[in-house]
DNA sequence: CTCTGTGAATATATTCACAGCC
DNA sequence: GGCTGTGAATATATTCACAGAG
């Protein structure tokens, strides 16, 4: 590998930002939920320090966060709620409508499907996949369970972007192989093991057994006498795994 | 704060604590995972290329992070399989047992009380709690299900140091309040809510919704033409939320 | 020679603090 | 006066690239 040796002084670094960083994106969903239930409340406006407050963050970084998406507040205001859950909406692109697929109806699976914030707010499940035959043609959650030999043809005939793996870990990479095969290019792995996934397909993992293992570190911590340190506050979290093949 | 130094001549070589980073902790348990499937099929020594390669990490990042708790590999060899297992258990602090407690056992409290890797690794569940009095006196993943009612009279009993809220949106800030009351001091948050937590009390939170959302982002700006920035990472993620109160 | 461990360089994120508009 | 938006300062994280152990 020719190790290019790094240039002193060509570095144009890009100009402006186009895009709004991730940090800031994993926020995004939070401050939205806060802001719908301020609507659904009659909230008309809210102040960045409120905000912040309901979403559990700071006020400084809320306003910062926001300006990523433009200038939508009002100074010596605040934010009108309603405009603001549209312009949040609209980045992060729920202002159409996503079709999802989850694998595995197990008790999981199950706890998916019939999640209540999911439909509500532009994503539709459109199909359920088990490879138990005596679940397929049962209905869950209003959709009914095809078999996982249909996958690929589920998957075209309704149009599935994202797809939801809650299949034991053996299973998952193989079925998260055939869903990239079948054109799937988002992946949201419950299955506690990293998938492979080609360039191009994003994939992110929520594991029970990683927060907890988190959890524990700083538990541990606390109870070896850390001195209390200071606010004891978790600020990164599960990354999103992927593996280029 | 009298930072101990280190003993320059223990064996055990108590590797400095200036703390691990927040990222590091965060990724210590997908290479324990990692380490322990190779130690299952019975590989004994692994190189750092390999190990990021499973954890879907780069191998500077890998070698960088195992830094952050020792010397632990050997130049020009790699890392012992087993070693580095029990080096990240202790630091993750699964060499003791947790006992934890699921509060809200529906689909998704059952999927976690059932979930394998669960008791596997430093975590018990002493305690299921549901306020739903059909369930309360039946068994579930062999442990019985107890009244939400009980749960300070649980929580002391059963020793529970983290609790895992698996329950609707509305009753989850409540439990929460009556389980650190009770002296929980880390809670597992899968309402998709922010809970607020005194000082001292960690909180993490997962939650399908934000993590589709963020999916959804992604998606939007690749339809969106954004010239495939480079490769799709997605580097943050689902922000461990905590209010102070 | 191979592969770890790590400073130095870079990139990202958070926080501060205040100018500027309402 | 009150509050947003934002540069500048700081803190964290990632990546590079190579010295040095085995």
């Amino acid at each position: 590998m020719s190790a290019q040796r790094t240039t002193p002084l060509m570095r144009p670094a890009r100009p402006l930002r186009p895009g709004v960083p991730e940090a800031t994106v994993a926020r995004l969903p939070i401050y939205l939920r806060a802001l719908m239930s301020m609507a659904e409340v009659g909230v008309e406006t809210v102040s960045s320090e409120d905000l912040a407050t309901a979403a559990g963050v700071g006020s400084a970084k809320l306003r910062k966060d926001l300006s990523h998406l433009g200038s939508y507040g009002t100074r010596g205001v605040g934010y009108e709620v309603d405009y603001l859950v549209y312009q949040i909406s609209r980045e992060l692109g729920l202002t159409q409508d996503w079709r999802v697929a989850i694998v595995g109806v197990g008790n999981l699976g199950n706890a998916l499907a019939n999640y209540g914030g999911f439909a509500s707010r532009g994503f539709t499940v459109v199909a359920l996949l088990d490879a138990d035959e005596s679940l397929v043609g049962t209905s869950v959650a209003g959709v009914r369970v095809r078999h996982l030999a249909d996958l690929e043809q589920v998957v075209v005939a309704e149009q599935v972007t994202i797809a939801v793996v809650a299949t034991p870990a053996e299973a998952a990479q193989q079925v998260c192989d055939r869903m990239v095969t079948a054109g799937v290019t988002s992946v949201l792995n419950f299955a506690p093991c990293v998938l492979d996934v080609p360039v191009g397909v994003m994939v992110r993992k929520v594991d029970l057994s990683t927060e907890l293992q988190i959890l524990a570190f700083h538990e541990q911590r606390r109870l070896a006498g850390v001195v209390s340190p200071d606010p004891v506050l978790a600020p990164t979290a599960t990354e999103a795994v992927r593996r280029v093949r």
